[in-house]
DNA sequence: CTGTATAGATCTACACTGTAGAACATGGCG
DNA sequence: CGCCATGTTCTACAGTGTAGATCTATACAG
């Protein structure tokens, strides 16, 4: 119970710091400056955090716990994955900033690997062979992050009403871009976009499961 | 010819400061390492670079223009397709710290977009309808630099001989990594699960192309 | 050759960073 | 009561980005 506490002290000490970063940014994100938060002095964070690599690391694992929810086990295998790539997208847009450390860092925490799992389970369930599952999970976890991240960090060109600026923009050497100018004159809808990503993933992952395999899993090998 | 000297200069501060944080890291990439490389004053370097920031939006230039020689215009358009993606990777292998910057900050500069037009002639070519064009450009984009990051930031969890051990330190709550356990237990081949997973993009890409459409894109809308 | 303008480099200084190390308080337990 | 452990604070140090003033060297006008 006394153990209890010292976590909750750590909780708090991490929460601060990721609502600091997203409201004033990464760079804002100094010991100092979680300190105040808190009420405490810089040095007193240490015994709880490490030190502020640790803590960065310690970000990552509560924005994990924030997606970890959405790894529910029920519903076919389509709506469970589209659930978890949907949540991984809102956390960015509720992270802006702090979504990049999901990128940036490696994550092996518990919580991870029990997102990783329900994934896999879910492409277990849709009739993959066990070889490729690795893999496909990479594939579909790399599109979400890495939408979501090029999404909120301002990757992704902005449509410009005044069509040719980009091309221009190249010295004119952007034949693609002027036969596509119309097209690029129109604004994006990331909604729609992501979720035609997914629509596509999802097409890859049945053109991976042998036709003749069993809709259930417990068949086994 | 002088404004190709003062060019020069900054030219020779950013490859500098590329090279310095390829050998030391991102975090060893200081203002005065660098000018210390160049052998200068560290004040002297902002004539040229403008500040930190602007440096390092130079370094992603630096690497886009190591990227741009892939964006030949010969041959298939999956061949060129697949020469891009390949560069990107090969790329991020070259720079594993400073490629995370090609992700976290936005670039429009004109040698992005030639890039990004080598992309979208590749995709015309292949028949994909203009509308479709921008975002398949951002789905094997997202592939390449995601994929390519995880690889060299470590994310992507390494193969464990021992087995279960994943599932356990999950607290025993992963069963799909249990039943993977086989799979698990083999080291991927990074080189091969690219290709793999570029070749699911390929099947995408050819899947978005209507039946009736011209193999040449000269014949027009 | 002299004087001057101009661009680049330098020096100093300031506010701020992460964190090591010592000192201090405060509670529980014998 | 003493003792210990745990959490916090204080002080200090090396290192950061960069503003502002100063210096230097080069190029050109007379």
């Amino acid at each position: 119970m006394a153990e209890q506490g010292v976590e909750a002290r750590r909780r708090e000490i991490l929460t601060a710091a990721l609502a600091l970063a997203d409201e004033r940014g990464l760079d804002a994100l100094s010991m100092r400056a979680v300190a105040a938060r808190v009420g405490v002095t810089p040095m007193a964070l240490y015994p709880h955090v490490g030190n502020k690599d640790a803590l960065l690391d310690g970000l990552v694992d509560l924005l994990l716990a924030e997606l970890l929810p959405a790894a529910g086990t029920a519903g076919q295998w389509h709506v469970r994955l589209r659930a978890i790539a949907h949540a991984g997208r809102a956390l960015a847009h509720r992270h802006r900033t702090t979504y990049l450390l999901l990128l940036a860092r490696p994550a092996v925490t518990p919580d991870a690997v029990r997102l990783v799992d329900a994934i896999y389970g879910a492409l277990l369930d849709a009739g993959v062979p066990e070889a490729q599952v690795p893999r496909l999970e990479r594939l579909v976890s790399t599109f979400v992050l890495g939408f979501s991240l090029g999404e909120v960090a301002g990757r992704f060109p902005p449509a410009d009403p005044r069509r040719h600026d980009r091309a221009e923009a190249a010295g004119g050497a952007a034949p693609a871009h002027q036969e596509l100018s119309a097209v690029l004159a129109q604004p994006a809808d990331w909604d729609a976009e992501f979720d035609a990503g997914l629509d596509d993933l999802m097409h890859v992952i049945t053109s991976h499961v042998p036709p003749a395999a069993p809709v259930h899993r417990q068949s086994g090998r």
